[in-house]
DNA sequence: TTGCAGTCAATATC
DNA sequence: GATATTGACTGCAA
């Protein structure tokens, strides 16, 4: 009742008393945090004396707070809230000095959850269930997420992996009782920050607790304890369970099996992962490369050619895209920390730069990423054309519409002067509108980019920076959508050889390894994606209306 | 509905 | 055994 009140009919600052302002400086702090340039909502005249209500603000937040040593700032980047009114990044210090606190994330963890029956004992000191800042409500967390300033991710993870690898801390237990994460997560986000600007609220927790952790003076010895402590939970189990002997072991695993009648299916319900065979995969980056948002019809015919069950054509588009996403978002990182005039280089550079760490997919992903670009180029009609209108499965899925649709990506890989519109390519209507994943830096970067198709690329690889190659316009490619309805030889076969066969033909993968790992020069082709990237959406930007939002 | 962010958790790899 | 990869899932927003 009191908020709706305060919301439909708020009193100007001036006739607040000190504690009806309370709730507006919540609310501008909520605010801050994650627009950081909230306005505010009632009549944000004088902001000033807010900074004073500010502190009051702190205390309820403070209680436990140990210390008050300042935050130290994780590292340059850090800058304060933007505008924000009041000194968010100071209440947020204090804030942050919250961890200090003893560290009971354990216990509390361990309340917080539902308790389970079975695993009680052995693992009490068992973090299993996160989330640190126990002390406080999740609220608390929350709040300093909100009124956290930008915080720079990057610097922090690699702190936090200095930590843990200097004092032999692994992540999955960094993960469980500090982040509430499992190892899984807790090493991409280790190995692939998000910029901070680029986080959801709820992306931004796990690098506010890092740094809270950071912070902690006691933080590794907490964490040594709890090393500790489940060593010798596990120790004892293990003992319990010898002593035991043969009961304990079997039973969590048997019991099904050995009892009713139809035991096995009900402890199997999980559904077994699916591991795509590179094969599958080097088609579907193709059919990436060709339309990064492929319509039902195309992820259906994919599904179908490449014998996977549509859901998982969609996650894969889903997972590539965003994984790519954030392999951008890295390379502007680093690219940016080594000095953004990247510009030295050629423009043109091309794009087959690798992707950091990972192995060849990652790579791909970057090379997919200039993809669309290069999709165009073969489509231009490289040599993949030629294998193209083999008819391959999914070579005949994805091409098809692209007559239709012109890849977004592809578009954006071609530059200012192409008036293929981009507007075309919706005819489709797939992502159309959408955001498109960050334009893949390189890719689109020299336009015609380079062939996505080793086979075609060969040359490519090196300069393809240079070529100018003609950019290709979708209209080439009316070929053959036709095909489509031939072939399909694989679909019979789900034997993932088979269908590689096939696919190859259709993708033409066969050389990929080659073409492919032409990373030449990272450092350059990184900036120069860097740059590409840039003046792409420059000229995007230019040659329509669409608002401008991106820093540099 | 569709795409995305954030995660989990099974696997792969080191 | 620890870490990295990746298909799938959840929740949210447009």
């Amino acid at each position: 009742g009191s908020v709706s009140d305060m919301l439909s009919r708020p009193k100007p600052w001036s006739k607040l008393t000190q504690k009806g302002r309370e709730p507006f400086i919540r609310m501008q702090l909520w605010l801050n945090g994650e627009l950081g340039q909230g306005v505010l909502p009632v009549q944000g005249q004088q902001q000033g004396p807010v900074l004073h209500s500010v502190t009051s603000l702190q205390d309820p937040l403070q209680q436990g707070c140990v210390s008050s040593e300042s935050t130290p700032k994780t590292s340059a980047s850090c800058s304060p809230a933007p505008e924000s009114p009041m000194s968010s990044s100071e209440s947020v210090k204090s804030l942050t000095e919250l961890v200090q606190q003893p560290c009971p994330p354990i216990e509390t963890s361990k309340d917080g959850k539902p308790p389970e029956p079975s695993d009680p004992p052995a693992s009490d000191s068992q973090p299993t269930t996160p989330l640190p800042l126990s002390g406080h409500s999740a609220l608390s967390i929350q709040e300093l997420v909100a009124m956290s300033p930008e915080l720079d991710t990057y610097g922090i993870t690699k702190r936090v992996k200095e930590v843990l690898t200097d004092n032999n801390l692994g992540q999955r237990l960094f993960g469980e009782t500090i982040l509430g994460l499992t190892q899984g997560s807790v090493s991409d986000l280790l190995a692939r920050p998000k910029p901070w600007h680029k986080l959801s609220l709820k992306g931004r927790e796990p690098f506010v607790r890092m740094q809270l952790w950071l912070n902690d003076p006691n933080n590794v010895e907490k964490l040594m304890d709890m090393k500790r402590m489940e060593k010798k939970a596990y120790m004892k189990r293990r003992h319990s369970s010898v002593s035991d002997s043969q009961p304990c072991e079997p039973p969590s695993v048997g019991i099904d099996y050995s009892q009713g009648a139809s035991p096995q299916p009900q402890h199997q319900l999980k559904k077994p992962r699916v591991v795509l065979a590179p094969e599958e995969k080097e088609a579907l980056k193709r059919a990436y490369q060709q339309k990064p948002y492929p319509s039902p019809k195309t992820i259906e015919e994919l599904a179908t050619q490449l014998n996977l069950k549509t859901s998982t054509v969609i996650n894969w588009f889903h997972n590539y895209r965003s994984r790519i996403r954030r392999e951008l978002f890295i390379e502007e990182i680093q690219a940016g920390s080594q000095g953004q005039a990247g510009a030295s280089d050629s423009p043109s550079a091309r794009s087959g730069r690798a992707a950091p760490g990972s192995e060849g997919d990652s790579c791909d992903g970057v090379e997919a990423a200039e993809g669309p670009g290069a999709a165009d180029a073969e489509e231009s009609g490289g040599p993949a054309a030629a294998a193209k209108s083999q008819g391959g499965p999914a070579e005949a899925a994805a091409a098809p519409e692209e007559q239709e649709e012109a890849p977004r990506p592809a578009e954006k890989a071609q530059p200012p002067p192409s008036g293929p519109p981009a507007a075309a390519d919706d005819a489709d209507g797939e992502g159309r509108a959408r955001a498109p994943p960050p334009p893949p830096p390189e890719g689109p970067a020299d336009g015609p980019g380079p062939v996505p198709n080793p086979a075609a690329a060969p040359a490519a690889g090196e300069d393809a920076a240079t070529s100018a190659a003609p950019p290709a316009e979708g209209p080439c490619r009316a070929r053959d959508g036709a095909d489509r309805s031939s072939a399909l030889p694989s679909t019979s076969a789900p034997a993932a050889a088979r269908r590689a066969s096939s696919l190859q033909s259709l993708f033409g993968l066969p050389e990929a390894a080659g073409a492919r790992d032409s990373r030449d020069n990272p450092l350059r082709k990184k900036k120069a994606a860097n740059l590409n990237s840039i003046i792409h959406r420059l000229e995007k930007a230019a040659s329509r209306e669409e608002p401008i939002e991106w820093e540099f």
